[in-house]
DNA sequence: AAAATACTTAACCAAAAGGTTAAGTCTTAG
DNA sequence: CTAAGACTTAACCTTTTGGTTAAGTATTTT
């Protein structure tokens, strides 16, 4: 059978509920604005807020699930809260989208000599 | 400000209707799980349900939006569906991260640059 | 001390997500 | 030609998501 002549496969890289989490939060497309704003550089909330056609409490939830997902960092400085963005969850998911990539990859050159050394044999 | 020392930025690389599918699509652990069955090699749809405690129909859903978000590709043979992972999706998220961690980290090096040239000066 | 600023929390609401069962629709097997 | 198999579609239900407004809590300004 196709599963048998792939090569033992290498761990996964996260595990379900961060993959949840992370993967949920990016589905958003002003979650992702955000973000895309703090790629510029760090922001307070008001000025997170602003391009946001949305109340601040809105966005006050976005920024938690960007957080609780490990994306963004928030520092109260005052009455204010500085938010910046963490590089390190958006690695891990870069590394888990590579690892099926490859994998698939790696299914289609294996079928690729599967088909060139056993052509019209058996399993 | 600090917007203002990073470079004009790259246009983005997908559109965010995609993104939300292919990232709402990412975001359920049920359809990983199928997306980590397809990396072995394609399947159908029973074979597919099989390791979720779950209906058919549910299946059925959760296969329609990988389809949606072009993450699988099916094949119908006879009564069968033969399903199929596509790579191009993945590749564009991918990229997409990549773009956004790039930029972080191009903003942390003019950050430095910033603060060597200008220290104890004003912003 | 009072008022304004920068938020968060609480309570609520509508729509979407994720599941169910029941009832189709094709295709293959008997 | 029926019956079984492999699905999908429809109708429904519950929970989660994404938004709202109103009220509360620190800070800072006046």
């Amino acid at each position: 059978m196709i599963a048998s002549i792939n090569p033992p496969r290498p761990k996964p890289v996260l595990n379900d509920d961060h993959l949840d989490q992370v993967l949920g939060a990016l589905a958003d497309r002003t979650r992702r604005g955000m973000l895309e704003r703090l790629s510029v550089g760090p922001a307070i909330v008001t000025e997170l807020a602003e391009p946001f056609d949305m109340s601040l409490p809105a966005v006050s939830k976005h920024l938690k699930i960007l957080e609780r997902a490990g994306l963004v960092e928030r520092v109260k400085e005052g009455r204010t809260h500085l938010c910046s963005m963490r590089p390190e969850a958006y690695e891990n998911v870069e590394a888990w989208l590579r690892f099926y990539r490859t994998f698939w990859e790696g299914t289609l050159e294996s079928l690729a000599a599967f088909a060139e050394g056993e052509e019209g044999g058996e399993v």
